[in-house]
DNA sequence: CCCGTGTCGGGAACCGTTCCCACACACGGT
DNA sequence: ACCGTGTGTGGGAACGGTTCCCGACACGGG
């Protein structure tokens, strides 16, 4: 803690610190424009002004003014980063990983939270926008409508989606279809036909995304010839979303699937818990597997297509630095590769499926 | 989706939508100062000569360069917020709180991920915050030590803290030693004797806050004479670090407390998990109480000391901007009352323990 | 009729940088 | 001896606003 007294001293060191560049030009006896020259890495400055002028803006602690330099040059050095969620796992780790890369570069981070069907969203598109604080545009999850994208457009600077359609901005994310696919074929290799996808519901904001998974679902049940079997559990895609779903479903002994292929985790894990809750065995009475690789899979030894939402965001901010750099570069789609982790929340359809069920009982 | 053409024009609007107040003034026949006099709220201007510019602003789709406008005013209509995680319940709840808050006054947020022992965090204190890009700053759980302190009073701007210590700053929290507390005597009044605090770990990074929750289940077991049955049981403060650390207590049956105070949900959470990993019944066998009241709470049914992150995020707002309106606003704390929030998750003390263990073997 | 007072509008300074341009100087080649 | 050319430096105009100051004008009261 600073004593009162310190603290005055430390805020009056401030206030005369507010110092420009002149002040430090000035003390190291040369013009301002010399002293930015020496700042900055532009132009010619002998060795010895340049170590004068440094000196000297250290004794100030100068630190320029970013909306001067912003004024100056057309850059904020700053990002925006616009997202629908900040509470769910995966949006939170992208941030994470921008926020790490960002860092790095030395550029700021302005967050938009555009929750959707919000007034605060409307207003985001409308007015914070076109305030364009930010070099770069980095898209989470956004999936805009045809209004919002037409903004997003007019907006004028370069912009890379993270998860989403890459139609019209640069794209990064895994392949959503290829990964629910590949997932429900590791279900079926053990045996399994009565698998249901769980997560999503065709509603007004209904995520692009788990109708993409959905999709990967249904083309490797149609695949297998089992599209007799397909079966979509609608439930919100939160870890209570899918608890709440999978209670009822696996309520219902006649109804109930083998297996689930999960939107995400969050929705996996939901399901995992209710089956504990109604005592039905995860794996042997039921198998279970997600999409994400969730901080808490390994706790509930879930088996799942692992993704890395942080270094997505990593790329994302590698692509919009990019594009700043080439504002010519053409939009592009970069896909990571979603890897399987096999845990042990899936395993070979058992014999007979009553007879798991009784064991569960017993 | 746009059209590449429709993209083309959008595009060509903007560029020439660059345009600054001064065309705006032209196209109302006016000047530059009655402009900007007309479209902010300052100075005489008639009625007819502010729709005309009005007109003319809105005509040319005018938006105010936000580094000019920080410039000329000295006001960034920002607001810097600093944290030391964001996929973390509480912190992400603040944040979308703040934000929310901040939209509705047509204020900007820049976020600083400053993560205890990272390279970054020092980083952030060294060279992000002193460009102060923002007019305050809010800090969430931020525990700064006595140098990133220092730095925080030398930027000179108003700040206010959620969660932490309210001696050098605005504070706005519940009282952490109070909740932890109350959790505790709730216990007390169920006849639970073997009472054990889970979470926190007293290394470098143990959260102020963990430690004070823990003084008020201190403070607690004291007051009931039950000083010597003080046990704290250490474990990371996550759903897996409540679950791996209740894991190992509840293994042992000798050992095993009849109820657990947690530092937060998220622990709380993780120890009902392991509880029903082990066939320990909750509340039978063993009594949980949280503090926070979390998403999942309710799915668990989990007991808790309830605070509503989202209100102290916008309180903080409020907090801030009265600071910026009042340089000389004294310091305050704000007080958030945790409520108790009873669910199922705790229950009287069974008159013979093991009895109730055998139960839940039944 | 003259002069405050209340409105309205314009010119110019200023915010703190960057950057273009002019200038000075030293040096080497012809 | 003279003239590029390559370096180093300073002056001053942007950048895009806000705001102070002052002049013009209308109006009503003394």
């Amino acid at each position: 803690m600073l004593s009162p007294n310190e603290r005055m001293v430390a805020s009056e060191r401030t206030d005369s610190t507010v110092s420009g560049i002149s002040e430090v030009a000035r003390r190291a006896g040369v013009s301002k424009s010399t002293a930015s020259r020496a700042l900055g890495s532009t132009g010619y400055v002998s060795e010895d002004t340049r170590e004068r002028v440094a000196r000297a803006a250290a004794e100030l602690g100068y630190v320029p003014s970013t909306s001067a330099v912003s004024l100056a040059t057309g850059r904020t050095k700053n990002i925006g980063v616009i997202m629908p969620y900040l509470n769910r796992w995966f949006f939170a780790e992208v941030l994470e990983g921008i926020q790490e890369a960002l860092l790095e570069h030395g550029l700021d981070l302005t967050l938009y939270d555009a929750n959707p069907g919000s007034e605060g969203r409307a207003r985001i598109f409308d007015d914070y926008l076109a305030r364009k604080r930010f070099d770069g545009l980095i898209a989470v999850g956004l999936e805009p409508d045809h209004r919002e994208l037409e903004r997003l457009v007019a907006i004028g600077r370069p912009m890379v989606s993270v998860v989403g359609s890459g139609e019209t901005t640069t794209l990064v994310a895994i392949d959503e279809e290829d990964a629910a696919r590949r997932a429900t074929e590791h279900l079926l290799a053990l045996g399994h036909e009565r698998i249901a996808f769980l997560g999503g519901r065709p509603d007004r904001h209904w995520a692009q995304v788990d109708r993409r998974r959905l999709g990967g679902y249904t083309s490797a049940m149609e695949d297998a010839g089992l599209g007799g079997a397909i079966r979509h559990i609608h439930s919100d895609v939160t870890l209570p979303g899918g608890y709440a779903a999978a209670v009822n479903v696996l309520g219902d002994l006649r109804e109930r699937p083998t297996a689930i292929v999960a939107t995400c985790d969050e929705v996996a894990i939901g399901a995992i818990i209710a089956a504990r809750r109604l005592g039905v065995q995860v794996p042997s009475a039921l198998s279970v597997i997600g999409i994400d690789d969730h901080e808490y899979a390994e706790m509930f030894s879930l088996t799942t297509l692992k993704q890395d939402p942080r270094a997505q965001g990593r790329a994302a901010v590698d692509l919009v630095l990019a594009h700043l750099q080439d504002p010519h570069r053409p939009h592009s789609i970069l896909r990571q590769r979603a890897t399987m982790v096999v845990r042990s929340s899936t395993a070979p359809l058992a014999p007979d499926r009553s007879a798991a069920v009784t064991d569960a009982r017993a």
